[in-house]
DNA sequence: TTGATACGAAACGTATCCGTATCTAATCAG
DNA sequence: CTGATTAGATACGGATACGTTTCGTATCAA
């Protein structure tokens, strides 16, 4: 049996040379995500990515073998750190989950980031999978989550889509997001206008 | 932006020399935007164009002065053929409009053009500006009228925001499009069920 | 017929970018 | 210290694309 290093059994051993930098490896996904929203994946260079990471272009190189595949990883190390609000009721978690949309959209590249997606997914099916699988679909179980949980308490109808919910609450919002560039407060603002006409509908009451 | 020799002028005038072909102009107007929105503005390439087109690179810079006026021109110059539908009922209004839509999208780029003007407007105000007022707003305005006859007619309820409403018609159908490569049929009848619930909103009833 | 212009085709110059190779300095284990 | 590897910087080859120019041909008015 081999030595092994001091308390790390499952660890392999190291290989000899000065080991690759961490944070080089973080900084140029987040520069790499960063300049893929910003200009595209054509419009996008290496160079930049390396420049603004602060690293040399052969670093990026060591550790994946093309741009493609620096994207595909880039994306799908992209994560929202969303949480499934518990208000006590359907409409306020879903308040809650509109600000938290809200806030995270202002704070990180999250927003853009969809608007970027929509156009490069219709070339490129392997990135469209991989955002789909990390994000749409993260961000869709909470919604339906949501859903789900005001439909057992009685809040919203049984007989409702819940897919379909989803869509008609996260449609609208993404929707405004990708026309207008509309202020964080205002998205906030017609969140809850949205919640409300969601819940009630827009069918005139029988006489 | 296009200018033909001595249109100004009276028909009499002509410059002269061999006139400029009208048929070339239209056939390079639909070779760009079938290629943009193919392959997006970077992707896309003036000789492709003018293959596609069946013309020389030349003559498409002796009308346009560089790749990016060419593309602004012709997302401009695509006009979608919406009418809108007078059945007699909101309902039956917004069915045959969300019909409208899907076999335009399956007879024309209409579809696609929004998936890559999502992405291409980060980058490109201007071409967003024409995109927006081109396209968007001919859209929106349908969608309008429709909803302020339901109005009048005492269907919708008087106290909704007709922008809203608009926004939570078009924003789910336009995110199931964008996310899913859903079924021309299947965004139909998820078309019923969305405008359906839509009316009827998803609150359960009071006891 | 003549002159002026547009036409398609193709070559050209310039620039950019991907991916590789090379250089010197820095960082690890033994 | 020695050897191995990574670090950033930079040059390079190949490919691609924008926009210009040239060339011979075609199309108009006078």
């Amino acid at each position: 049996m081999l030595r092994l290093p001091n308390e790390v059994e499952s660890q392999e051993a190291r290989a000899p040379g000065r080991p690759r930098s961490a944070e080089a490896e973080r900084s140029i996904l987040t520069a790499a995500l960063d300049r893929f929203i910003q200009d595209g994946y054509l419009g996008m260079s290496i160079e930049q990515v390396a420049a603004q990471a602060g690293v040399g272009k052969a670093t990026i190189y060591r550790r994946w073998p093309s741009k493609e595949a620096l994207i595909t990883d880039a994306v799908g190390s992209f994560s929202e750190e969303l949480t499934v609000p518990d208000t006590g009721s359907a409409r306020g978690d879903m308040l809650a989950l509109v600000s938290q949309i809200v806030d995270l959209a202002s704070s990180s590249p999250s927003g853009g980031c969809f608007a970027r997606m929509a156009g490069e997914m219709v070339s490129n099916p392997e990135l469209a999978k991989v955002y789909k699988d990390k994000v749409i679909g993260h961000r869709r179980a909470i919604v339906g989550h949501i859903i789900t949980r005001g439909m057992e308490r009685g809040e919203l109808r049984r007989d409702i889509d819940v897919d379909l919910v989803i869509d008609m609450l996260v449609g609208p919002l993404l929707y405004r997001s990708l026309i207008k560039r509309a202020a964080p407060a205002e998205t906030a603002n017609s969140g809850a206008h949205l919640i409300d006409t969601l819940l009630a509908g827009i069918a005139a009451p029988l006489h």
